[in-house]
DNA sequence: TGTACATCAGTGAACGCGCGTTCACTGATGTAC
DNA sequence: TGTACATCAGTGAACGCGCGTTCACTGATGTAC
């Protein structure tokens, strides 16, 4: 094959943005190679050059995508009960590639450029907006402050069961419970 | 330099063990390679698979010893409020090679082995119950619950500091401010 | 509207570099007598 | 205790593989007349 229409060559750029955005969610940015991406995509490697810059390149536009399109998806989820619930799932642990930007690049962001970091420092506000429209105390500082360390806490207790699912499922399972709970204790809801 | 004495030899393997453990920590399983771990111990490259028998199991052993060295370093850090203090502190933050292994690999333990994880989850245990001794609650499910959630919120505050503090420092230091008072509050330490 | 031609998205092979791993060699260590 | 020899930790070069990136080539697309 050769030549393309321009409606194609859109489809194929967001075809290759979809897939890296899943599959870098799901195994980190070092554990995917851009022939994977690529084929993921339908496409063959050497296409690759034609649609980003480099790798890196791409790994910035696939995060801020992730982040965007992740934000957009929990400020529909209804109350703060109902974002514990389904963040702190069995599903949501299991399923790094649909799930929370925040989540699935929290230990990767540190290592890369400060372009990915202000995308994800971005990506925390937002996040921690929509917990905010849910808390009812009459002080900004304090939703702020409270609105933070539930975001802290559900990504530290997802990443955490993640990383212990397969050797330790029970506990696993069993911070994902707790936490869920006692967020809800703490926080009355 | 050749044949070297079997204290030497010892000397080796901890300088390899310990070099180890902090580049981990630092940049990740990925990003340091065994040439580098070599050096930073004063060896060449060649004489590491007198030591290990890859790099993998490097890692395993790293990973055993920061996670209990780790534990021990907060066992005898005071009360709650202390260790809080300490973790989410830009002091930890910038001081990942010296600092609690269970924030430094959480992005990168589920992408690893089990017996990886496997020493992973020992050590969520271990740091668990180190919380729960300076809880004072009646019921021990609820101590449990309780340290779980401080743990996971301390996790999760200190990976996201890291991952934006070179791009976005004030919400960096500002997560780990809010969340350090909020545990306070919901705690009463 | 139809034709001729330039453009350029995708192909697939190849390049180059880094890194994990191996290996022949060296000569001090540790041992056997 | 002293000597001769086998062992083996470390050296540094080399191997091999994977992966990011490049490039000559192809032929359908889009354009100019």
């Amino acid at each position: 094959m050769v030549r393309v229409s321009k409606a194609k060559v859109a489809e194929h750029r967001s075809a290759i943005l979809e897939s890296a955005s899943r599959l870098f969610r799901e195994r980190g940015f070092n554990d995917v190679g851009v022939a994977e991406i690529m084929q993921a995509s339908g496409l063959t490697h050497g296409a690759f050059y034609g649609h980003f810059r480099s790798k890196a390149d791409l790994a910035g536009a696939a995060c801020r995508e992730a982040c965007a399109e992740g934000v957009d998806n929990w400020k529909h989820s209804g109350d703060i009960a109902t974002i514990l619930d389904r963040y702190l799932s069995i599903a949501h642990r299991d399923n790094p590639a649909r799930g929370c930007a925040l989540g699935a690049f929290a230990g990767d962001i540190a290592r890369q450029g400060p372009e990915l970091q202000h995308d994800y420092a971005e990506a925390i506000e937002r996040f921690r907006g929509v917990i905010e429209q849910h808390l009812t105390d009459n002080e900004p500082e304090v939703r702020r402050r409270k609105a933070t360390t539930i975001l802290a806490t559900m990504v530290g207790a997802l990443t955490m069961a993640r990383g212990i699912a397969t050797a330790d499922p029970a506990l696993s399972a069993a911070i994902l419970d707790d936490v869920r709970l006692q967020l809800r204790a703490c926080f009355g809801v």
